[in-house]
DNA sequence: CCAAAAGTGTTGTTGTTACACCCATGC
DNA sequence: GCATGGGTGTAACAACAACACTTTTGG
């Protein structure tokens, strides 16, 4: 018999805010099976369509967002993780600051939200399983590469930075040796701006300089932080 | 139009010697596209088997091995990376020791070898950066995960996991440092029994405790194998 | 003037690296 | 007795963790 297996992506969209932690955008889904269930954003592979362009595009389309930071997590094959036929799905995952898109649920989408990743609902297929192995993947990454930059703003002042990392670790981080670490890098650059944010001092603002990552990366630097 | 994607799933199967070093399994295909080419062993994927079961079948079918330690490695699936249709493969990687089995090309091989990594020949497919990346992940794993015992005999001289480790790795290991570090952890245990290999002194023998592993890992303990 | 958040150095401890000589065997 | 591979400890240095008070603002 000949081989019938569908070929889907899904993706984990990781924001973060300060508020709020670190959140996951859902969608409810329009369709059978699962109907009114909330999901990860994904679907089926065009048949020419490179699996990366089908995950912006999906994204896209059910949640009018683009992303910059992506990649792939794992694939998830079980016979039957899809009720209808065999799907297997190659999970990614990607990081983006929820506030420079307006979501907007379009076509097999009934609605869009971000969900704080400690207050997820039920979700459709095996999209619970996905979603625990990204969070780990993203501790595990965040432990030995700054991608955690790509959940902050162009400009921001260093205490969200270390929020950030206290609420994906989960752990408390002193902040004098954190700045020391993060500083000895080099990759983050000290500006002349400040902002403030309700009451207490105002914080001078950070920028993550990639151009000098980037170099230190590709001259085999490791960078190491935490654990 | 409806999806007419193939799913298969390849393997990148590494075995190691002393006396060779770390070498990977090759096939030669006795089909087209890349009849008489090397390539890694693999195949589609069957309407309701998991993923990895079909992986463990084509290495039996085409290699008559059996292997313990494997992962899912990464998705490959640019459009054209098969000539006839568009086809996704899902690799996995494994470990094993090559003295184990007995190579015996069957079904779709016309033959089947292991060759040493440093001197692999042109590979079918994107076969070739499929197993680039491997190796960048099996030098990953290896440096903070001891899968390494894997490719050793059940008991062994401390000399092999250090010539294993510096033929992976590709550096020199301080014979001292590099003992202390791994008996720190407590996971391999020292035997009373001493075997001889040509010349020079007697060397002690050592196991794995596989036991002790899982019981740390699961403690939360992370291995720090270098960099 | 009190509460809130930002900023800032030093010290003790721990882990990491570098390094060289003796031992047991085969030939 | 010489070549081969196995076995072992210490000291200098670097990295990491712990720790508390001062500054600037809003209310």
């Amino acid at each position: 018999m000949t081989q019938s297996i569908k070929v889907s992506v899904d993706a984990v969209v990781f924001g973060y805010t300060p508020e709020d932690g670190v959140s996951v955008l859902l969608i409810k889904r329009k369709n059978e099976p699962f109907k009114h269930s909330w999901a990860l954003p994904g679907g089926l592979v065009r048949n020419d369509e490179a699996l990366e362009d089908a995950v912006r595009r999906e994204l896209k389309e059910e949640a009018g967002i683009d992303v910059q930071f992506m990649e792939q997590l794992y694939s998830f094959g079980m016979p039957d993780r899809d009720p209808r036929n065999r799907v297997i799905s190659i999970a990614y995952y990607a990081l983006v600051r929820p506030r420079d898109f307006q979501l907007s649920a379009q076509t097999d989408a009934e609605d869009v939200e971000w969900y704080s990743v400690t207050e997820v609902p039920k979700l459709a297929f095996d999209h619970k399983n996905i979603l625990d192995y990204a969070i780990k993947r993203l501790r595990g990454k965040l432990a030995y590469e700054p991608i955690g930059f790509e959940l902050l703003d162009k400009k921001f002042p260093f205490s969200d930075l270390e929020r950030l990392y206290q609420s994906l670790l989960l752990q408390q981080i002193d902040r004098r040796n954190f700045k020391k670490k993060i500083m000895a890098y080099g990759f983050l650059e000290e500006l002349a701006e400040y902002i403030q944010r309700g009451a207490g001092r105002p914080a001078r603002l950070y920028q993550f300089n990639k151009k000098k990552y980037f170099e230190l990366k590709k001259n085999g630097y490791n960078f190491d932080l935490f654990l």
